[in-house]
DNA sequence: AGTCTATATTCGATTGATTGAATATAGTAT
DNA sequence: ATACTATATTCAATCAATCGAATATAGACT
């Protein structure tokens, strides 16, 4: 495989909705748990799982197993750049974008043990 | 469409080695008509027309007519910035990214009028 | 008018991505 | 062991992207 198609698979892995917003999480959060991903984004486990496994394959994220737990970050801090620059250019288009929110501690509807004694998130 | 859709669709974009040859030969070059991103790239007319319409309507590049030419440039010198710093996440993850090569002029192949006379590319 | 040249579009077949549903795995606790 | 919990994987149906072939458009020149 050639360059540009190794770059092309790692857009391809970009070029989604869900996965774009558990990036920016990460970006904003350093690090989320499954779960986090899961209530903050109102989603089947499953599906959120399909997605980080997309995004572990294209080297975008990497994961750290805790016990029961799986936290994932980015694994370049320049990703959550990439993703700042790509929205700015966005906006000089005269494109709407927002940001996505942060997120409340503990998270409402995450069940892992920190967020039901009002922890930080999953560390 | 919500904006991480409208990002989704911008990555969609980017996500094919073609369209990101071309980009990166925009980024380059500054402006090129049609007729060099064929001879540079060795693919057919309609094909590379069908990969620049996709790259216009993502908002990527913008067209400025000149006659019988057309001639290609990059809507914000920031999507330059932006490749790069995809190029450099992945050499940082061990992937090698090598860039493609500056256009010979007049380039080899090309029939519009100014290759044939030997000067600057459409110009 | 017709003709040539550069670029764009359409269509259809194939390939690849998405996602819901069901199931599997692997720690933890009893 | 058994049971429970967090996460991962598989499969199949649907939907979208790709690309070759053919054709269309539109400006320039006789």
């Amino acid at each position: 495989m050639n360059t540009y198609q190794q770059q092309a698979k790692v857009f391809q892995a970009l070029a989604h909705p869900t996965r774009l917003r558990i990036l920016e999480l990460l970006a904003r959060e350093g690090e989320a748990c499954v779960c986090h991903l899961v209530a903050a984004l109102n989603k089947r486990q499953p599906y959120i799982s399909q997605q980080l496994t997309t995004l572990r394959k294209a080297g975008l994220v990497t994961d750290r197993k805790d016990g029961l737990l799986v936290h994932y970050r980015l694994s370049d801090e320049r990703v959550g750049d990439f993703l700042r620059l790509g929205k700015d250019i966005l906006r000089a288009q005269g494109i709407e974008v927002q940001s996505g929110l942060a997120l409340t501690v503990p998270l409402p509807g995450c069940t892992c043990p920190r967020c039901q004694t009002g922890q930080e998130p999953c560390e």
